[in-house]
DNA sequence: GTCTATACCGTGATAGAC
DNA sequence: GTCTATCACGGTATAGAC
């Protein structure tokens, strides 16, 4: 087995917390998801937890740091299942059994997402459109955290896509990439942007009609021919 | 001259504004774009345009509600930029010099977010910028007026993508403008999501050059095969 | 180490004097 | 129209009880 920390190994992960502090990560989580981070007052939490406000900075150091905390403690196995997938494609991509195409690369990702959403005992749909929304908007609280364990996870799908994508230079790969995760991330939250002006047809919940759809525009917005022109 | 309220006719707008509120209107777009909805207070704001913080409260209503006047001084010249589109696209299609196609429909959106994005006298860039955000965050402050006054323009555009792709049921329509739109918002909203892990090689600042990755991308996710296959 | 009460300062909003 | 004073609420920090 290789170790490198590139890839997946199970970490032990799930560090210890008391119970007054994973009370209020519940509670936090419950509260976040319903009503954003913003919206959600550490008074209304520490309430619902049923602990002192004064917890909430003795067990995290600040409200931004417990949001990361709620975060990290559903994204980071969601995380290992994507790095499992891409190192699994690699696998079967060398021994001759599956296609390094686009389409493999996009599914490692939307497979961990949709199975996570389908899972409620870890978060399920509801830690999915959160984590969407936070990335879409782009939060403080998460930036440090993200770049600093996380920044490899973008390393992997940006490597993998360039080899499913060998005809395009290094520039198009990271812009199809970018494109094409604002997509999903943006389809995945449930934002309804038209909806903002009462006008849109499209419900954007369930899971399995997200991925129906925003697949293969993904894959189709990818493969694009460069400056595709006005005939095709 | 049709003159539905569908199209688009120029309405007198520009509603008088006092100096004060002038100058209030005028170092809150700045603040706003600069640091964000949030983290700006209207202490800040009221400082830098020399009036007394009850002001605000007098000229506007509340701080939403100044940022939706911010917010409608740039948003409403440009959206009659894109009826224009829309009905000289129809015009030039009727008359049969134009085709009515996905890209035709496409760039009814872009041109005018170009040509905002160029013209510093109406916000320039950082105003599309702001925009964008703001659609891609989904704020209270806009929800109201968007859809009050602005949601025949994504009818006229929905109707329109759909006469370009007349092989896609309604509900595949209204899903290719959603995630066309959310592609672009979020490309010009300069968001870049790969970012927040350190890993992005995007400079996702020019127009120019967003409108040159972003639109193919977008035509051919929007022409893609429905369930498209692992091997095209 | 763990928890609590309480105080501090900045926020948006508002009432009422001028 | 403008300004001062004041309000309730937000996140945060700390002193001190157990």
């Amino acid at each position: 087995m290789k170790s490198s920390f590139l890839s997946a190994d199970a970490g032990p992960a799930e560090p210890k917390y008391s119970e007054t502090a994973l009370r209020i990560l519940e509670a936090a989580e419950r509260l976040f998801v319903e009503l954003g981070l913003e919206a959600t007052s550490l008074r209304l939490i520490t309430q619902q937890a049923g602990v002192n406000l004064a917890a909430v900075n003795y067990h995290f150091r600040s409200k931004d740091a417990l949001f990361e905390a709620v975060f990290a403690r559903r994204f980071e196995p969601w995380a290992r299942d994507c790095l499992r997938e891409l190192d699994a494609l690699e696998a079967r991509a060398s021994a001759g059994t599956a296609r390094f195409d686009a389409e493999a690369v996009v599914m490692c990702y939307v497979r961990p997402a949709l199975a996570l959403s389908k899972d409620p005992s870890r978060g399920g749909a509801l830690f999915v459109r959160l984590f969407s929304r936070v990335l879409v908007e782009n939060h403080r609280a998460l930036r440090e955290t993200l770049s600093r364990e996380w920044g490899h996870l973008v390393s992997r799908y940006t490597e993998a896509l360039g080899r499913a994508l060998p005809e395009l230079t290094a520039e198009e790969v990271a812009w199809r990439l970018h494109l094409g995760f604002s997509v999903m991330f943006h389809a995945f939250a449930g934002n309804d942007i038209l909806k903002l002006f009462g006008r849109s047809a499209v419900s954007a919940r369930d899971p399995d009609l997200i991925v129906k759809h925003v697949v293969p525009f993904v894959l189709a917005g990818m493969a694009a021919t460069r400056g595709e022109g006005p005939s095709g």
